[in-house]
DNA sequence: GACCAGGCACATC
DNA sequence: GATGTGCATGGT
């Protein structure tokens, strides 16, 4: 670990807490509900997610049975405003299988188990990878596993703490090893990447004014932007 | 109309 | 193992 990528995580989060203060995630009424949330918002805005959500709650549809009990296609319509509906109706319902057969469907005694087992057994229902695999165990089990999103990778990439081609366990053990394994830590700092992403780190450059602007390496401040906000 | 969003599986080389 | 592609709605 070099001692430049561990100050800048370190220093990220005060200046991150500092700008935006608490995120209050996961954004949900139960444990189920963030579980669902995880695998609607792959690829997705939230907002979008947000309707979909609603619509299952109108419906008295969020709870392990019910949602098990509902066929896929009329599933599918209800998550629509989520986008790829069919395909996450498919994963959906893969997970709501794993909980039945694995747990019975049964959520209290899933929180029972150890955190190297769930993230195993999630990562191999097919739909859950890496992301939404570690979003359950933080979000849902408050569990000190650190999430990395595009924005994550995209703030670490401009930032050059870490190459183009870093992969996910790459960038997770540099922020599992650089920090105290505290989930409420890791919730919040995920949360904040995400909202500093948002405003700051889109697709294209738009880099200036952003509160991690002073984290910069020196070589690559004539690559931010300053047509951005 | 173009671009983007809190990924993942699968085909192909 | 790396790279490309399909999946789709809704906001800016």
């Amino acid at each position: 670990m070099k001692k430049g990528n561990r100050y800048f995580i370190d220093r990220a989060f005060k200046l991150l807490y500092n700008t935006y203060g608490p995120q209050y995630w996961w954004p949900a009424d139960s444990t189920f509900e963030v579980m669902v949330g995880a695998i609607l918002t792959q690829n997705t805005n939230w907002t979008n997610v947000e309707k979909a959500i609603s619509n299952l709650k109108a419906a008295g549809l969020l709870s392990p049975h019910t949602l098990y009990k509902l066929p896929i296609e009329r599933l599918s319509e209800f998550i629509r405003p989520a986008g790829y509906y069919n395909i996450k109706a498919e994963r959906l319902r893969a997970f709501l299988e794993y909980l039945h057969h694995r747990w019975c469907g049964d959520i209290e005694r899933m929180k029972k188990e150890d955190t190297e087992t769930l993230r195993k057994e999630l990562l191999q229902v097919k739909g859950i990878g890496p992301e939404t695999a570690d979003s359950i165990l933080l979000y849902a089990f408050n569990r000190p596993v650190f999430v990395v999103d595009a924005y994550t990778k995209r703030i670490l990439q401009r930032h050059g703490i870490v190459g183009e081609d870093a992969k996910y366990s790459e960038i997770q053990d540099l922020f599992q090893s650089s920090l105290p394994r505290d989930p409420q830590l890791f919730n919040e700092y995920h949360a904040l990447l995400v909202a500093v992403g948002k405003n700051h780190c889109k697709r294209k450059p738009l880099c200036s004014r952003c509160p991690l602007g002073s984290l910069l390496p020196e070589k690559l401040q004539n690559s931010v932007s300053t047509t951005g906000r």
